[in-house]
DNA sequence: TCGTAAACGGAGGATCTGTCTCCGCTAACG
DNA sequence: CGTTAGCGGAGACAGATCCTCCGTTTACGA
């Protein structure tokens, strides 16, 4: 096992610290500027040549791919730690939120949606498994009445998604400090309230937030702040 | 007059028609593509030839600017209109903020804050007649105790951005109704809950939060979902 | 109804932006 | 200390976008 391990994947010490900042820029990157971000960027920010970029990654997908599945992976991981931890359902819920924001991107994957095949054989599982536990987050704190019944997963998805995106013009760390704080604020507003007349809008589920999205054929979806 | 004014400020009919065609369409693709989008597609959603849209607009930033004064002046009615209105402070700023929704671009200053020069003849007075308004807006459901204490200018102003702009991958309907559904929601948050610890964050003001737009000289803001 | 000037649309050349490869140089590792 | 994995960046190529020019269409006053 050792001479397996040794015989190729082994990367030298270099190459595997610039293939970390890759990963890293790269979420950034796609983050702030969105999966039409120029590759150099990514290079720059990694403080490293494009051709070191384009080793590693053969094209824009491979890298988008990698970025996506390291981030399922961090959520799956915060998910779990949330559901192992003491409390009520929605400070289970609520704790899971907060770690997700700091995984940037986990708010961003529905950036990739249409760029990326979600059912391949390495992401579609992840997904699966990520989603499914934030399912069972939601479900435990509805369970336990600490959210509101009409607070649905996929609120609680897109909710994520706008408190992670940066709001552009504001330094990183700002940003970031002040998404923590509104999820804070936004907290009160998942409770069950007694006298209060539930929320207008669509009331998704899981699966009717993915049908809605697959139907959604049109618009690039590239922005450029 | 009537002469003053027939003499060349008068468009043709269908100029004028293609004129509003064009902002209208400049604001949705400025929202969802970012400042740096093509204008062939602005054109294109107006339902109009490309050669007429440089001839209203004689480059990118006389278009955006004429976006974000209309922008300005949309959600200054707004805010009138709901500090007009009877009812406790923070149903009128939050009657605003479902009116400042529909006019999507407020989400969309930021955006074009380094491509635009917001202190200009123009711009400078709308934005601060504006930003006035919002203020008494706050101010007033501070004062009579609707809104909690703690949550500033600033909240206000970055919540309704990270509400207003669109979620990827969403057909705009959806999209536009789950934004009311989900400033619903936030709402309760805003409240002041008498045993809540105050949420953690910088808790800007007006001030404060401009200071540190003018700080962040960094990161193009083009966003490319 | 008709004439005229305003307004329109879109083809296409110039330009800009980003991709991705090739190859000479650098530095890990044994 | 030699070998070779790994690096960086110039630059040819491809595609996207800009923006003008000009022949055609249309609003509107007479």
């Amino acid at each position: 096992m050792t001479d397996e391990t040794k015989v190729r994947p082994r990367l030298r010490a270099d190459a595997r610290r610039n293939q970390e900042q890759l990963l890293a820029a790269a979420r950034d990157v796609l983050v702030e500027r969105g999966t039409g971000a120029p590759l150099e960027e990514v290079a720059r920010r990694a403080g490293v040549g494009i051709a070191t970029l384009y080793r590693r990654f053969p094209d824009r997908t491979a890298l988008l791919r990698a970025v996506v599945l390291d981030a399922l992976e961090r959520t799956s991981a915060a998910a779990e730690e949330a559901l192992d931890a003491a409390g009520d359902g929605l400070g289970a819920l609520v704790r899971y939120l907060h770690a997700a924001l700091d995984v940037r991107v986990s708010a961003v994957i529905p950036l990739v949606l249409d760029r990326l095949d979600l059912e391949d054989p390495d992401l579609g599982p992840a997904r699966e498994r990520s989603a499914a536990l934030v399912q069972r987050l939601v479900d435990a704190a509805h369970a336990d009445g600490t959210l509101a019944a009409d607070v649905t997963f996929a609120d609680v998805g897109t909710l994520l998604v706008r408190l992670a995106r940066p709001l552009p013009g504001l330094p990183r760390d700002v940003d970031g400090r002040l998404a923590h704080r509104h999820l804070d604020l936004l907290v009160a507003g998942l409770r069950p309230v007694p006298g209060r007349e539930p929320p207008g809008g669509p009331q998704l589920d899981r699966v009717g937030l993915r049908a809605l999205r697959a139907a959604d054929v049109s618009s690039g979806a590239d922005e450029r702040g």
